[in-house]
DNA sequence: AAACCATGTCAGATTTTCTGACTCATTAGT
DNA sequence: ACTAATGAGTCAGAAAATCTGACATGGTTT
């Protein structure tokens, strides 16, 4: 609905590019998967494939470990902003339910 | 200075991505480059890659091969849009020039 | 000191991509 | 009508890119 569909996440990204686009290295991008920060999709054969928010994601997170924040640090930052979202969504959602319930409008 | 950093131009996708994207077979592709009427770039090793808007350039071209259309044919139609295009930003540079001489502006 | 962290590196396997060639049915040009 | 060109499938072998798992290491925590 919001942002159907957009290159910016679609998945098309291959682990060498990205090492280019971020100055990281593979093994740090591995690694930084490893740690659940960060998730590619996988091709048929098992090659890791990246969007272009993936790639912010990335080199915010590069800025971070540079600044001495551990991975699981920055992990909790991650899962405390997605809650904080999700709770955002569900009260639009619900003052939404109202709107369409007191005008009576069906789907 | 118009569109300086866009992910819609960079070139970071795979031919594999591609075909997938546009669904065209690899040949295809190739055969497409190899009439010219694709650029992508490549790799140090030699990987052809990408860019979002050359997914859609491909799709459009492959309608036109449906609708019976040559190679040839779309490459000159590219050419010839490519040359008006150049035209308009010429006028348009020399309408500029006239404005900063009339004003007396210096870079 | 022991454990963990972030990363480098290496090996071997697998996947992906490359070029060049041969083929072929369908047009297009002469 | 004949010949040439087109668009595309397929195959082979080589080269490039990626994968996992392991071992190594210097810094930090505990």
């Amino acid at each position: 609905m919001s942002d159907p569909f957009s290159y910016k996440n679609k998945k098309v990204i291959s682990i060498g590019v990205m090492k280019e686009l971020t100055g990281l290295s593979e093994r740090q991008i591995r690694y930084y998967e490893e740690r659940k920060l960060i998730f590619p999709e996988r091709s048929a054969g098992g090659s890791r494939k990246f969007s272009f928010s993936d790639v912010e994601l990335l080199m915010d997170i590069a800025n971070k470990i540079e600044d001495g924040v551990q991975t699981y640090e920055i992990r909790q930052e991650m899962i405390r902003k997605q809650k904080e979202q999700n709770e955002q969504v569900v009260r639009q959602k619900m003052i939404q339910g109202q709107i369409n319930a007191q005008f009576g409008i069906r789907k």
